[in-house]
DNA sequence: CGTCCGATTTGATCGAAGTCAAACAACTAC
DNA sequence: GTAGTTGTTTGACTTCGATCAAATCGGACG
């Protein structure tokens, strides 16, 4: 038995999107069959990250963007002052760094939430792709001013709303995403503390809390820690004027 | 007398970006001079808008993105309840509609300030010329990422900071914006209205008002209507813990 | 299994900024 | 000029959510 099974083992570094389930939502939705090996040849694949570690540091040379594959990962910015602003959740089939992409240093630090693994990207060779492929460049150009209109979202969401909209807003965001991936929209395990969702929406720990059992008084909502069943969807979107499509997403 | 002194007109449809007294803050920058024509080839040059016009609206098909030639233009986003939340003020040389760029529709409505003029890229060519120029591709990248960060300072500012904060860094983000154009970063005029203001800050207009004379009475500023005087940076730096760099630039 | 430490919840109090209201200034158009 | 409209300022009052404080829960680990 201690004999060894001789065995092919697949080569880290080369992906096979094809295989992967998040195909339809990650870059390669964006090319042919015909060019997806060069995508896939550009792509270090696999890298795994335990919660807690960091996918990359905040001014420390930007090299890559990140796709997550399992897991999730939040980004935040720290000032001067050391004060943290989480600016984004990333989960599955989503992109990590574009608010870096074309500068000298990462402008945040992206943290894995979870045990999460990532595709990573190298810039250099990626912008070299996109400038032989149309239909990638326009898919990134795609993706970051979606970024950038998330970003105009949650200014919105922190400017003019109340916490009971603004947690509803990120409760249905996450809603539809965790659909779009297959999952359950309605029963869900958070991956973020109570303490990210304040820092992300602008609202003190206590806030959320309390709004969190607010919710479930009125039947809204069921939460045991990060276990949340969304029990009136209706009734959220309800709360949260602004419907939907809110921040990420 | 009536007799026409015959004389060469420059076709109204041809830029020429190497005159241009921003060319080092516009696309330009990101090009060499040889490649400089095909760029000026694509631009459909010296639209101008008087104020309150409306550049672009929302939600109507995506044709261009547009750089200030002269003049001032805000973007705002208009909510399904009716809701006006102001994303961004843009200045000469900056680009406005990286948030809609690889989209089918603009996000956002452009509407002048004052009287402005514009450079037009249609986005398809755009596209194409990036494809070819990696400059042109980095910067776009780098314009685009820029502005996602952009954003997430503000979503901090509207997060984190009070009213005098928000707007001394507003005030200290227009002087050094108006400083890299070679204007009194001291002495200027705000382009948009208070309510402008307050609603890009998340706050109501009286409380705008009060900040500004609240100011006014400790010296810092002297503001009479949309006239501003800077009397004491330092003291504003110190008001916005963030110091500088807030906001857009 | 109990201890410890961080995360979450709950309660009580306070304050910054919103809202309502009205006066005032600036600009247009007639 | 005057009237009308819009933008700005000032005052009085209210409120949502922050802050402070403390109890409770939950998981990691010896």
């Amino acid at each position: 038995m201690a004999q060894a099974i001789p065995f092919r083992q697949v080569s880290p570094l080369k992906a096979s999107c094809q295989q992967c389930s998040l195909s339809n939502l990650c870059l390669p939705l964006a090319i042919g069959e015909n060019d997806l090996a060069r995508l896939e040849d550009i792509i270090q694949q696999g890298r795994i990250f335990n919660r807690g570690e960091h996918i990359f540091d905040q001014s420390t040379p930007y090299r890559s963007c990140f796709a997550v594959k399992s897991g999730s990962i939040k980004t935040s910015i720290i000032t001067e002052s050391g004060e943290e602003q989480v600016t984004g959740f990333f989960m599955p089939g989503e992109l990590v760094g574009l608010d870096s992409i074309g500068g000298e240093h990462y402008a945040c630090t992206a943290k894995a939430l979870e045990r999460t693994s990532v595709c990573e990207f190298p810039i250099d060779r990626l912008e070299e792709l996109t400038g032989k492929l149309p239909g990638l460049q326009h898919h990134m150009y795609h993706l970051m001013s979606q970024e950038i209109q998330n970003s105009h979202q949650l200014a919105m969401l922190l400017s003019k709303n109340t916490a009971e909209e603004r947690i509803a807003a990120l409760l249905l965001s996450l809603s539809s995403r965790f659909q779009r991936r297959r999952m359950s929209p309605t029963n869900f395990s958070l991956p973020m503390a109570r303490n990210d969702i304040a820092n992300f929406l602008g609202l003190a720990v206590e806030t959320v809390s309390r709004v969190f059992t607010r919710f479930q008084n009125q039947g809204i909502i069921k939460a045991r820690g990060r276990e949340v069943e969304l029990l009136d969807i209706e009734a959220l979107q309800l709360v949260s004027r602004e419907f939907s499509r809110q921040c990420n997403n």
